[in-house]
DNA sequence: ATTCTGGAAAATTTCAAAATTTTTCCCTAT
DNA sequence: ATAGGGAAAAATTTTGAAATTTTCCAGAAT
């Protein structure tokens, strides 16, 4: 028999990245096995690879667990990726040429479009595929805010990071209103407009006012000077 | 049959973090089974758990690799550890208090107690036991720096990042004489002293003259405002 | 000489069951 | 009642082999 691991992880890190599973739960192979007629191994093995990414926990001898989502968590998945987000954008405002401009340009033009369409008609949000195109316009901006910065680290690790802040963010429920398009397009377009002005210091300050709605705690990762 | 496998991750770490598999070396399951008397599958489980710390490569159907080091790969995990432990001292020196400096001053005194005893003698650095006294103290004096950074996710990635640099460093086999460890007995005895002072501006100056011997590229990834 | 093809060899993935460990829960002793 | 013990149940790890895929190489065709 021939089972399909990719399909499986990307199921698994589909469930995982929306809230499929409860905070911490118990992820056991030998129950999600049925779900996807494979062996418990096979599930064992790709859960093994989630945890790679940060999406699941893993500890010997006690089994998988959905990441856990709490306060705390969220403060500090989004207070490390901003802190990544501002060092690798700094660097692609150094490093980047036309090209990236043109890049960001198009990829911001993707994802402002689809907010201000959700921002008309909130219905749109509540479609799943619709959901999903703007998840991925979204990371595609961000991503391409940083994929000048020379680091393959910084990046890869970013892209964990971000999925783990997507983890959280769906978990905790802070719906997708009309209201929430609304204020995001404009930290989009003061991010864009400070990346292509190059001013370091507005960039560093738009993308903290981005994500400074998902934590509480006062002090910043990244540290003033 | 039970076999120990923390102990097989322990030795396979230890393997890969002091260069006994050569750049992207294939790491074959069925080959290091024998090497620890239990079945492949073991093997990969461990292995598949190594990839999460950056220590192996790993690409599905085609096995797994030990890291590949090069002047570019060297580079960037250079770059990206200096970037963390900035960050991550910035925040401890901010949020640390007097036990901070305790633990710190301790880490210190352990690490260079060493080092002078290394640069009297240079032969007592050829004693692999020596050296993992070395090792030890060493990453013992960078995590307790960031040890208040107030972010466990900046930790754990830094732990990792500090592996693979390892990993890198003695890859390259550029030797531990006696000329090495008086010239970081300065350097680390600067960051402390910067550390202490609370001088965010030298500490993060000291830290990247510590690395900056590792990497040749001109630009820093802490990017100046 | 170079490229293409087929199939054998090697390596990786998957399976299902056995061995081990952890957890659960009921029974007993204080 | 409550804590402690211990066996049964559940879950995890390990195994050895089968199934699948990739790699390698010799021989044929261009």
């Amino acid at each position: 028999m021939k089972t399909d691991s990719p399909a499986i992880y990307a199921d698994l890190k589909n469930k995982l990245m929306n809230a499929r599973f409860g905070p911490g739960e118990k992820l056991k192979p030998a129950s999600l096995q049925g779900e996807y007629g494979c062996s418990a191994n096979t599930v064992r093995d790709v859960l093994l690879r989630l945890t790679k990414v940060g999406l699941v926990e893993f500890e010997m001898q006690r089994g998988f667990r959905a990441q856990y989502t709490s306060p705390e968590k969220r403060n500090d998945v989004t207070r490390f990726r901003s802190m990544l987000e501002q060092e690798g954008v700094t660097l692609s405002m150094k490093l980047g040429g036309i090209s990236w401009e043109a890049e960001l340009t198009a990829a911001h033009h993707r994802l402002s479009h689809l907010e201000s369409e959700f921002e008309r008609s909130g219905d749109l949000a509540d479609n799943p595929d619709n959901m999903k195109l703007w998840t991925n316009a979204e990371w595609s901006f961000h991503d391409t805010l940083i994929s000048r910065c020379g680091s393959p680290m910084l990046r890869d690790t970013y892209e964990n990071v971000y999925g783990q802040f997507r983890q959280q963010m769906v978990a905790q429920e802070s719906g997708f209103g009309r209201s929430y398009f609304s204020a995001i397009i404009h930290e989009h377009q003061a991010i864009l407009d400070a990346a292509l002005s190059r001013d370091v210091t507005a960039c560093r300050a738009a993308i903290n006012d981005h994500l400074k709605r998902n934590y509480t705690q006062a002090v910043a990762l990244e540290a003033a000077v």
